[in-house]
RNA sequence: GUGGGCGUAGCUCAGACGGUAGAGCACCGGGUUGUGGCCCCGGUUGUCGCGGGUUCAAGUCCCGUCGCUCACCCCA
């Protein structure tokens, strides 16, 4: 044990039958994605750090603290993506694709990298499925978007939760409002250290500090929706008409600002109860300025990203494991071994999962394994049935048992 | 980066005052010369995280170290 390599810190590695309900969970999205008009993109996992640099602020815990970056073995910087919208947004732009006609909506599965202190839904390496609708600015994308967000919450089966909106206003009035708040800020006293910084660096990120003592000092802070323009008001009421309409619960939360940067207008983001201090299971909002800031034409964009890791925390544990029919063939002697591996193949040429022995075990250990392979059927074939060309055919949940004749088998097991 | 808890068999864990390592589960075999799940019997598995110290003797005490975990912070 000493001795053994193991996975690096905050890493690890997902196995069955968990990779299970993995799959469940990433099927179901892709399923909702598919309805939605939304297709795959697939990504490199590594960027030039300036691309996460740019987009997601300097000033963010990400960018100043989180990111895996390395020189390569041409001195460029580059980062494990600590998140997928910046990495679609270049790809984007790289290829063209903003070129398209109409909105361009884009879903992404995979790996992101955070260098943080691990603890309970929170690793080094996570996974996260992705969407970014890119081109329009219209107030039904973003309810679109929130909207597919919770048919696949729905879709998995995601208990109880709670989805959290906000409006950030766009660069004007978030201007106003960050001025507004930097005079309340700047005259209180006893913040924290860290909302001594932020108040100066970053006043947003102030609003949803965790420690009681900031929190009560901001009770009568300035809110932002008293400085949403009109623009912007009418767009966040709309997105908000539109969640009701749909009948989508959701609570308005002021204080919702998250920690990228580029966020515009609206915010969102789902927590789950259950899942101790990591409770956002996902999260999201409009991004309009991002592609400019990246050197892009202009192009308004939402998105959001669902935290597998936590959502599998709280998801049913027996998610996707209603796979279908198996079937153990369960064979005696070199003969009936031979004829077991060719019904093998042909049962599986017929889509029907089959296994057996190829170890020689008595037929009790046999018996025993199709038990633990969680078998539906065996089929048993020694040199008796090898002679009246039929072989017995058990039921493992009753026992019963009955004779088909071998040519029969994998139409009858098809059939079952 | 900061704090708390914990590191004993593949897994979950027990090991009062230091005396030379256990249980359950799992796994393999037998009870049924060709029939699983229950039951019974037998068997395999450990550098007691690592290093050092105290001691006749350390899983047990002390120091250090590494790892895991939860929380702060931050976020998916």
């Amino acid at each position: 044990m000493a001795g053994k390599i193991k996975a690096i810190r905050g890493m690890r590695d997902i196995l069955p039958p968990e990779t299970t309900r993995w799959q469940a969970v990433e099927n179901a999205a892709r399923e909702v994605f598919r309805v939605y008009g939304y297709r795959e993109i697939r990504l490199p996992v590594i960027e030039r750090t300036e691309l996460f640099a740019r987009s997601i602020g300097t000033e963010t815990d990400i960018v100043s603290k989180e990111m895996y970056t390395f020189a390569d073995r041409h001195g460029d910087s580059l980062t494990l993506r600590p998140e997928a919208t910046a990495a679609v947004l270049r790809a984007v732009l790289e290829n063209g694709l903003d070129k398209a006609a109409g909105v361009k909506k884009l879903y992404t599965l995979g790996p992101m990298f955070r260098y943080e202190r691990p603890q309970k839904g929170r690793y080094r390496q996570f996974h996260q499925i992705n969407c970014e609708a890119l081109g329009s600015d219209a107030p039904e994308l973003d309810a679109e978007v929130i909207l597919m967000l919770s048919d696949i919450l729905k879709k998995v089966q995601l208990g109880a939760s709670r989805l959290l909106v906000n409006s950030l206003g766009c660069p004007g009035c978030q201007a106003e409002f960050k001025a507004g708040l930097s005079q309340f800020l700047m005259s209180k006293e006893g913040l924290c250290e860290d909302c001594q910084r932020r108040r100066v660096t970053n006043p947003l990120r102030v609003l949803d500090c965790k420690s009681v003592h900031c929190k009560e000092i901001l009770t009568d802070a300035p809110v932002l929706k008293d400085y949403l323009c009109p623009d912007c008001a009418a767009h966040f009421a709309r997105v908000l008409e539109l969640l009701s309409r749909f009948g989508v619960t959701y609570e308005e939360q002021p204080r919702l600002v998250r920690g990228l940067d580029y966020y515009t207008r609206t915010a969102f983001e789902v927590v789950a109860v259950g899942l101790g201090a990591q409770d956002a299971v996902a999260g999201g909002g409009r991004y309009n300025g991002l592609a400019q800031e990246l050197g892009g034409p202009e192009l308004p964009a939402i998105g959001f990203a669902i935290g597998e890791d936590r959502l599998m925390e709280v998801l049913p544990e027996n998610l996707g494991q209603n796979a279908g029919k198996t079937v153990f063939l369960a064979a005696l002697g070199d003969p009936a071994k031979d004829q077991a591996f060719s019904l093998l193949q042909a049962l599986r040429q017929e889509g029907i999962a089959a296994e057996m022995d190829f170890s020689g075990k008595s037929l009790k250990a046999q018996m025993s394994l199709a038990d633990r392979l969680a078998a539906d059927y065996t089929v048993i074939l020694g040199d008796r049935e090898l002679e009246t060309g039929k072989a017995n055919l058990r039921r493992m949940a009753t026992g019963d048992q009955q004779e088909v004749s071998l040519s029969l088998l994998p139409m009858v097991l098809a059939g079952l």
